[in-house]
DNA sequence: TATGAATGAGGATTCATTCAT
DNA sequence: AATGAATGAATCCTCATTCAT
């Protein structure tokens, strides 16, 4: 029952986070949308912030198998680099409930020791992945610059799309990302 | 005395969310921090969230203004386009206080619509600002994804500086937007 | 106006603890019993703990003025040692109220950090008062024992008039601590 | 299987209120420490309060037994009567887990009628343990007095080891039972 | 006999706002 | 212009009890 109750859960929180907004998503509301009782939370959960915790964390998860499966489906480095990018985008990474979740989660890693270390990991795991696939397209020097080059661009074309997603659609984002994998990857 | 005892409390506010988080960041805190009674803080403003809104809005204030400085610093264009992402880092703009603020109010800017509203024409005048130095650089088929791309970069920039200051020094972003500009626009 | 609040909560919490029992003494049957809203306890006290371990110490500060009430009405010192025990009971210390609360903050010191501070100082300053008046009664090497025989006395009869004060009333107190007296100290 | 249940139960009932303060005493934190399910409590027992009195019950029964053994080891009056007083000493009686509950029950017994009967019943067991002993002592006239004043000691004596149990050891107990059955009984 | 999932009322506490002074 | 006392709804969390298995 355990696994089924806290998938619930977790999805509630995002859809709550969505529906409602992070300040008001709060655990009544987010068992309410569970079809749960408040009570069942803390029984899952070890209070709200571990629920939220869980949550986040449940996000990188599936992040990271976006960006890995965009790697793996590349034949190409070139390819696999902008797997990377697009995994970012991936279909469940842009429905509005990931979006609004992971962006409330994100802008509070700075707040929250928790969501910090999440962020974290995830930010060294980004690093361990673009690591081996620059090694055979730039030279040694510039490849750190450009790795967090690439992860810088994802942030933000991924945070513009959050806010403006007609206007950032996959087709802009994919141009923006090629024209800077083709100018600066590329030639070298 | 208006004037004088907004400010007051606009800076406390800024002060407060960097001290306590944005959660925290109480009516009684923030006028203790002013020096001043919780109740001055309805009568000066129409309650905390207009408090909110005018401090969100003097930040975007301060920063257009530091984005304006910067490229007017430039005398060529390509000068003027690194003074344009530069702004965005300008003192002012990199105080832990000012940091805290702005993700704070980034966070919202998706549940809250008069956060939202000032962030909107915030990136209205930003693309107003690059477009007149872009004409003068790149072709203009290529003039909006470029601009757009720059205005992402400066977002994910300022915000991987704002979690991690001290690997994300103004070296460090000002050598991968120079390395940018002159891979994507030198050459046109 | 603060006196003024805390002192009618003050009172209210002794009302309720000795109305509904020390368990039951929520912040909200103890503010409906002042007169006043929820939010003014914390307003006035830092939390419930607060409220409480001031309402012991003000039930302390009594005790101890009657106690010294006790001791100065008595001329000789045998009669001031009698007035020791005697203000134990004074008419202020056997109210229903003020025995239900005594009781409730005694029985918890061992297990509540402030309460044991406020009763270890208590203790401590009633060793101080019988300390001169056994200095004129006994020879100094059975002091001590006397001294720590005549509160654990006090300490018994209290309790036991606080269970059963019909059958334990004042009469029976007194004949019972003149009986220890002076068997025990007027023979020296 | 249930007396072995039962027996677990309110073992591990003393063991909570103990470990955890009387307060915090849950039905999940006992059923855990008796490695019982929550279940099992209102299966062996008729709720909580239910399991607390027996709880009380049991320790009062225990008492009661060290102080009968305590009398019975007496060969003369005196000796059965400083045994009386010692009784309530035992080993069992000092456990840091039996005095814990014993307060907290004491605590209850004004606010709950099921506590209130069994201590009433204690004490009157007591004082029928005390009237033979002092028939052989002291003059009738006295009887009563004297018999109510030793329980008094012995309470008091008791608080006072549960609170100190450093200061006032087994051996300044003794030396101030000792020297009010001599004052007090002996030149009788 | 035994489990532990589930409930939801009740607890303390926080806080934006109002308003008499 | 300025204060801060007062309110009470809203939040998170706890817990005794029930009940299907």
């Amino acid at each position: 029952m355990e696994p089924v109750r806290r998938r619930q859960l977790i999805e509630a929180t995002i859809g709550a986070i969505h529906h409602d907004g992070f300040q008001n998503a709060t655990i009544a509301r987010i068992s309410k949308r569970a079809g749960l009782s408040v009570g069942l939370v803390n029984h899952y959960f070890d209070g709200k912030s571990d629920l939220f915790e869980e949550t986040m964390q449940t996000l990188v998860d599936q992040t990271l198998a976006d960006v890995e499966a965009g790697i793996a489906a590349g034949t190409t480095p070139l390819d696999r680099l902008m797997g990377f990018v697009e995994g970012h985008f991936a279909p469940g990474q842009r429905s509005p409930e990931a979006i609004s979740a992971w962006l409330s989660f994100y802008l509070q890693v700075g707040e929250n020791a928790g969501f910090g270390r999440i962020q974290q990991a995830f930010d060294a795991r980004l690093l361990e992945l673009l690591a081996p696939i620059l090694a055979d397209l730039v030279p040694a020097a510039r490849r750190e610059g450009i790795a967090q080059t690439l992860i810088a661009l994802a942030y933000g074309l991924w945070l513009r799309h959050a806010y403006d997603p007609w206007h950032f659609d996959l087709d802009v984002i994919r141009a923006i990302a090629r024209d800077y994998v083709d100018d600066v990857v590329a030639p070298a």
